[in-house]
DNA sequence: CGCATATCCGTAAACGTTTACGACGATAGT
DNA sequence: ACTATCGTCGTAAACGTTTACGGATATGCG
């Protein structure tokens, strides 16, 4: 005799009443759901996973979906792991467990999530590195499986989404430098497929036309987002010619920040002196000298907006968090710093 | 009418035929087969999984336990995303799923595991951040739940495990720059509870005591293992008495290393003129300027190995993998750069 | 032709839960 | 005292698979 029927059989009552009990239906005595609550911590009893979700229909995890490889990560676990730690804080409230996939970079994300909602895995999903236009969020929301979207995307299924704010580090970086006397302005976008590349690009040739600043394609730097990249980039301002190369950079990565800060350092530019940097914070920016003027966004804040964004749209979960569907951008931070020196 | 009933409805043959051609058991004829195999992927067909894993006993997803924070993490997503991938390349060979399971900072690593194996949510574990006595390790061992551990530890339940070769590193610098003619080598030590910085001390130790050199409490530098606890040391090292300061350095963390050589520079001491310096390869270290002295290990073989060493603990996948138990550090490959110059 | 054997397939019983339904006694209302 | 209501619990049917078992047909052999 194994699992709740051991129980039932132990305390001489049914089965039915075990599971009540248990889930704390209503229609039980509280004194025996004391007792049962009593005997399955005795015998050590825990419901098995399979025979309840395939009862219920659902596993009660939710999965984070991420991708490794150097095209798109470079964020590196400062960012997964403090969203993470947020998300996890709410669904910890309601039982529910997080569990990140890795799709790696070999396989196709599309089939990656087709395989893992095939498998019925999890209840839901929270999706990252959305990209402009993005399979999965049709493939997601056809299925009715509830999802939120980590990034915007132009693909639109009415998701959720919750993004860094792009835009507002855009203009609020141009408009910083503007006023410092830059007009040369560079700026990274990442792999093209991505959606937060375009939606600060927009952002960014807006703000120059408010400035009356003509946009040059010149200032535009690709990389890969990681710490290398920035320092290529270092490298590539640095071997400009002098009228040609930009005064000041707004980037919104925050390992590339240091990496850029390092490699304008190496190469022979000193940042806040000879070079304007705003970046984005991190543990690692913190004890750059001089102090990084950059954008700090709360992780931990977007995460738990993630986990609630995705509750709202659960039905099980619903009633208790009426959002609506959240799209929105979390808010943003400008640190003041040394890095962005009025140009000389 | 849905599952399998609907495909074996469609194809008119009852439901176990349907499932043993899916499932490639022998006593199905080869051309009804065929026609299931069509059928189901014609109508998008994908077993349950709760059903199945209720019926086998077996979920086919394998989970690696790993913990956020401050005083754990530091390798970095360049760490565990490496080791993932080569994990999960052996795994897709044999229809299982690496899940990451990602325990808060916030909750004990001992509580977050038993809710996991009680949620009979993984059919086999890898578990990382080993301790030296390590509560994870008996509770599994005696669970029975095949598991193999990232990092040995001295609490032994016959479990296999693989690690770095921190001896081999700690050896193996301390001899390259005794060589060199350093007598005063500083290394690092991480948290206590984390075995992997006993077995470097020790070895640390040994390797000098070879040489005739006194151990000195002052040179073993505690810190975060992260890039800025390696930088924090650059500044202690700096701060010290130039009598009582080390010479050189070797450590074993990738970040870490990076931290350590910026720090130093930061420091006004050069690597590879002022200071001797023997760090961790890393994606990160790789435009250091001069090149840096490092250990490069294969963190995709890493990864390789610690999915055949699990697979071999597991009864389903045993005769494939004839390894026994495996109890072994991988290989280590010291990479000559610039950064350990002779003591002048 | 008769029998043994092999090949293929259908039947039905599990796996461990949750939950709709109904039964039962107790209490309350008339 | 009879019925209605309520609180509590047992019964049994699902959920979607896999697989042991046995039956049916075809094949081989004497």
């Amino acid at each position: 005799m194994k699992g709740i029927r051991r129980l039932a059989q132990h305390l001489d009552i049914s089965i039915g009443t075990v599971s009540r009990a248990l889930n704390g239906k209503p229609d039980v005595n509280e004194k025996t759901r004391q007792r049962v609550l009593e005997a399955a911590a005795e015998l050590g009893y825990v419901p098995n996973q399979a025979g309840r979700s395939l009862r219920k229909g659902t596993t009660g995890v939710v999965g984070f979906m991420m991708q490794t490889g150097a095209q798109i990560t470079g964020e590196g676990d400062v960012f997964f792991m403090s969203v993470f730690d947020g998300v996890q804080t709410v669904f910890a409230r309601h039982q529910l467990d997080l569990v990140a996939l890795l799709c790696s970079s070999e396989e196709d994300p599309d089939d990656y999530l087709q395989r893992i909602v095939a498998r019925g895995f999890a209840d839901a999903l929270i999706i990252s590195a959305t990209k402009r236009v993005d399979p999965r969020i049709e493939f997601l929301a056809n299925r009715k499986i509830p999802f939120v979207a980590l990034g915007r995307s132009e693909t639109d299924a009415g998701q959720p989404w919750l993004d860094l704010d792009f835009a507002g580090m855009a203009t609020m970086g141009v408009d910083r430098l503007v006023a410092k006397g830059h007009r040369r302005i560079g700026v990274f976008v990442p792999h093209d497929e991505l959606n937060l590349g375009f939606v600060f690009l927009e952002s960014y040739r807006k703000a120059l036309a408010a400035h009356g600043i003509p946009f040059d394609p010149a200032l535009v730097f690709r990389a890969y987002p990681n710490e290398r990249g920035g320092h290529q980039i270092a490298q590539s301002i640095a071997s400009m010619s002098k009228d040609q190369r930009p005064t000041g950079f707004v980037l919104t990565n925050e390992v590339m920040s240091v990496g850029l800060y390092r490699g304008l350092y190496d190469s022979g530019l000193e940042p806040g002196r000879d070079f304007a940097i705003i970046g984005r914070d991190s543990p690692h920016a913190h004890y750059l000298t001089p102090k990084l003027t950059c954008f700090r966004i709360s992780l931990r804040d977007l995460g738990i907006a993630l986990a609630e964004a995705l509750l709202a749209t659960m039905p099980a979960y619903a009633d208790q968090y009426r959002l609506g569907v959240v799209r929105r951008v979390v808010p943003m931070q400008l640190i003041e710093g040394d890095s962005d020196a009025p140009v000389r």
